[in-house]
DNA sequence: CGTCATTTTGATTGGCGTCAAAAGGTGTGG
DNA sequence: CCACACCTTTTGACGCCAATCAAAATGACG
């Protein structure tokens, strides 16, 4: 059983001064006493197993959750019971910010597999950034990330074919794995197909059936949840048309 | 020639003490000296004629903007020439929030008609934020707004069939002039059907076509710009199903 | 070990893109 | 103000990509 030794709740106090994901999450910048202050807002960690939610669409808007281990997928669903997946989120990454406008969550939040999660109550986020002035940049900076992210995705259900759809998202899980110290070339998915349909815009069938001809070109290895990347050159290729021109 | 009066120059001189569209920008809930500090950071508004540029992709971020009078269109373009158009914007809205991850602006904003800007230094509206706490959180706000509409367009890419797409892009455009105090069902298109197409990732003649289904359905007139919504709960129901349940 | 979920693969369909042409509107210069 | 060129829009015919339907194979989990 998980809760059988609680000697871990002890070290589960968390301590923004001495996490590796500093340079990924909020910290970026700050001096030995502005981290002690921000370690002070954040909640003891929280553990969810595979299949919880971190948050619920409709729940009242109070925390943004840092990922500290795990994996975790967002989505909406639809009246009629269809779920959009809008994003696959790893560690260092900052869920709940589009609940700040309606105070209200806005989408759910679901891990996909066993994480850790740290707990930023939002109101004592803000006046701490009133404080701490590279706090508050570094704030405006996630939130202008996301939507910049937000629309590359936006660009990539607008104009992308299916095959071109999966190889940006190879290389976007890839590249992103590779930033955490991670095996950029071989890894393993935490989400179904149909999850990558939902999130990419098409069926489970069709990613199925593009990640076998990826296969079969010899570019990448399937075995399952299992992906070797071959040549990624070939993949780059299949999306150079596509990405936004980096003008000027 | 356009400039050849100045004295509208003099005019120009903005305050959002006295802007009719306060509740849809920014100085939502400012007392009077708060406004004063405001107006102050504010720099004199442009004019753009339709057509010109507000920002490109790939300049320096300095300053975010908002829509006095007039109408954009934010777009990206790949590297192959396609443009993918990733929103349309009327007077209260802020653009530019995209630049301030990067320091560089990440879309192009286009006028589509004449329209009058006022231009917010972000440094200085981040000092100011810092001095006014509901200015920070009206901010924060603004920026979870975009992260929304975003997701929401994603949903939509992702989700909807050309009908259903189309069947939202007039309901939220009807909307939108609603709250500006415009009509909401007899409305000039300022964008072509291209661009529609491209927003919501169709080809111009898809989006004729379904304009033209609509009329023939007598839900709509479609007179070239010209659009007057005569059953907008035929439209409702085609999107009913599609939209996110406002759970709980 | 049996049941259920997930994944793969095939056959078929349908919606939207593509190509094409004509009509209508817009803007410019004479 | 008109004529002309150009651009936008509409409409039709056709083709293709991905959705749908279906079934078998494989894996996951109790």
């Amino acid at each position: 059983m998980p809760e059988q030794n609680n000697s871990h709740l002890h070290a589960l106090k968390v301590s923004c001064s001495n996490c590796t994901l500093r340079e990924l999450c909020l910290p970026v910048g700050l001096n030995r006493d502005e981290l002690a202050q921000l370690d002070a807002v954040i909640r003891q960690s929280r553990r969810l197993k595979r299949g919880e939610y971190m948050f619920r669409s409709g729940e009242a808007f109070k925390s943004l959750f840092a990922i500290r281990t795990g994996f975790f997928k967002t989505c909406m669903s639809s009246q009629d019971g269809r779920e959009q997946v809008t994003g696959f989120h790893m560690s260092g990454e900052l869920l709940g910010m589009d609940g700040i406008s309606a105070n209200v969550h806005g989408c759910d939040a679901i891990a996909l597999e066993d994480s850790e999660v740290c707990e930023l109550p939002f109101t004592r986020m803000q006046s701490l950034s009133r404080d701490i002035p590279s706090l508050q940049h570094h704030f405006y900076r996630l939130m202008s990330r996301e939507i910049v992210r937000d629309q590359s995705i936006m660009l990539l259900l607008g104009n992308m074919k299916a095959d071109e759809r999966l190889a940006a998202f190879l290389l976007n899980v890839s590249s992103r794995l590779a930033t955490r110290g991670f095996a950029a070339n071989d890894f393993i998915l935490r989400m179904s197909r149909e999850e990558i349909g939902s999130f990419l815009g098409l069926k489970l069938e069709t990613v199925s059936r593009t990640l076998s001809k990826f296969q079969q070109q010899g570019w990448i290895k399937v075995d399952h949840k299992h992906i070797q990347l071959y040549q990624t050159d070939e993949l780059k290729n299949l999306i150079s048309g596509c990405i936004h021109a980096q003008s000027h």
